[in-house]
DNA sequence: GTGAAAGCGCTAACAT
DNA sequence: ATGTTAGCGCTTTCAC
């Protein structure tokens, strides 16, 4: 049957006044309108189930109430927890929140960029570590957005000249190895991502960073996928080869420390006993596996919402926020 | 400086044609216009960076190329994944994915799918077992959608009147019960979700049916909140009375039961030999936890893409799919 | 194959 | 306070 959803011209006839009064009741700024027909409308949209053509108001105001959040995986507990705080304070804020998935491919988040960009949404958020320097055709797409007066926010990848929250990696890092340098290790392998993350290498480089200061340098570094499979495959592979010397390793997040932690078991070995393991992140399965694992703690909620807070500042000068982070020391370091 | 976003208009007059062969050139059926008029019109786009303003495509057409999620938590690793699901599927079908979440509000929900409806969206998918039985106004706000050509989908909860996928939570809940009493086990306690969630009461009653097919019935039910902190302050408060004759806890989800072994261990007992553990839905952590989680799997991805290729389906008749459940004995549950 | 013109549902001057 | 009238950027008849 599908009859044509109500349009505010058949809530107008329908309370007996023009359009224009009808906008105004409906979404204007209520105080022109006098309480009579202000009744009247509403009443007329209740009856009719009236919603208002959200595209139609865009058009015509040039300006919508979204904010377009990009993701590498949102089945990624870091990113659905960014995910979260973004939409908290874009809920706050009084704007929806749309969502695309890049899967980590560059040219599929040039992509979307370009089409996310047709939607005129009220601010850009890119979550997650930009894959590779290789940005250029990236930042071509958001600074014509950016001219066009769209906000940009970036979540964890420093460089872009836009608003930016971030961590500090390298200091993070160098913070957990003085830690775990304290505890008595010292001998260390480190479980990194691909090296066109800034966000591994900057990982791994700080842990490095940390162990100099103690005379100390990693004993094997390990590349494998930035995800759960790739730490687990990388610790096979480690223990395949033969560990050695090994005491404690650290993988750059927690999701491929977690991995590890499998193989571990997977091989019959007892992490925190046989082997250390320490993560970068604290995602919240960080307590949950047994021993908990040792490991940076990123305020990935606070993150998100302090995104939107910048997308939406009118400043000129693109600001950059470090959230401090903190060492969690737990069961999977046990004190030597 | 903020100059306007170009238009089509712009890019004709660049490309020194009319606005309607730049339109059919851009986004039209491409095979009416020459192929000489066709580069002037991409090349003109690509000079200004051009991208379609969307929203005032889907006045002029009157419909979007989005779809509308749904969902109550998007850090809970079960919606999560759905959610993937659901991202993919619709990238398949070229719509792009707006996301809303309710944070498990009926009157949140509903006053979401009203905006939502705002956006005409091609589809809108729930995900997530709805709150109560009381979705009169739900059921309004949806049918008006539906009665102006909208598509509805619902991912877990069945009894709406649109297209369904879903579970046997019933039965996924009884098969497990009968594969514990092939383990050996015969004394249980249910961790169960507030009783207004069906899912919860969905699985508490098929374990319990389980159970009595072999004659036997739970020890103990205790009810706490749907999240692993609900699990967590359960499983201590069962502790603190004592535990009694309890041999296995089930857990009527995956992160209840995740967190109801976190207590277990903060308690200085060890899951799975002081108390087996099972739960319900296979989420990715429950190979992550020790012992690994004995659980229902449940196909959270697949259905997500199912969901949408209901909702896209062009059928008048509600479809309800089923997907299968499948057992999965792990460590937290050893024979007895 | 291409352009002119009307219209999508809404908002925002501009009148009154 | 309310109605009239232009648009917003795009698509889509309808002629040529």
């Amino acid at each position: 049957m599908t009859e044509q959803a109500p349009t505010l011209l058949d809530v107008a006839r329908e309370a007996g006044v023009s359009a224009a009064t009808a906008s105004r009741a409906l979404n204007g700024s209520t105080r022109t309108v006098s309480a009579e027909k202000l009744n009247l409308v509403l009443q007329a949209a209740a009856r009719l189930g009236y919603a208002p053509n959200l595209s139609a108001q865009a058009t015509a105001r040039g300006s919508t109430k979204t904010v377009a959040l990009i993701v590498h995986d949102i089945a990624d507990p870091y990113f659905s927890s960014i995910a979260a705080g973004i939409v908290d304070g874009a809920e706050a804020a009084g704007l929806t929140v749309t969502m695309a998935v890049t899967g980590r491919s560059p040219d599929r988040e040039l992509e979307i960029v370009s089409i996310l960009r047709g939607h005129r949404p009220h601010a850009i958020v890119l979550a997650g570590s930009r894959i590779g320097d290789d940005q250029e055709a990236l930042a071509d797409e958001l600074s014509a957005y950016r001219a066009a007066g769209g906000r940009v926010a970036v979540v964890s990848q420093p460089g872009l000249p836009y608003g930016t929250v971030t961590i500090d990696n390298r200091r993070g890092a160098d913070e957990l190895a003085d830690a775990l340098v304290a505890h008595g290790y010292r001998r260390f392998a480190i479980l990194r991502g691909p090296d066109v993350l800034h966000t591994s290498r900057d990982r791994a480089e700080g842990f490095t960073a940390g162990l100099a200061r103690a005379g100390l340098e990693p004993v094997e570094t390990v590349e494998a996928e930035f995800t759960e499979d790739g730490g687990h495959a990388a610790m096979s592979g480690l223990l395949d080869r033969g560990r050695g010397e090994v005491e404690l390793v650290f993988a750059v997040n927690d999701v491929m420390a977690i991995g590890a932690m499998r193989a571990l078991r997977d091989a019959g070995l007892v992490p925190g006993r046989d082997l250390a393991i320490a993560g970068f992140d604290d995602i919240p399965a960080a307590v949950d596996v047994d021993p908990a694992l040792t490991t940076v703690a990123v305020p990935m909620r606070k993150m998100g919402r302090r995104a939107i807070e910048l997308a939406l500042a009118e400043t000129e000068e693109p600001e950059l926020v470090r959230l401090p982070t903190s060492v969690v020391l737990r069961g999977s370091t046990p004190r030597r």
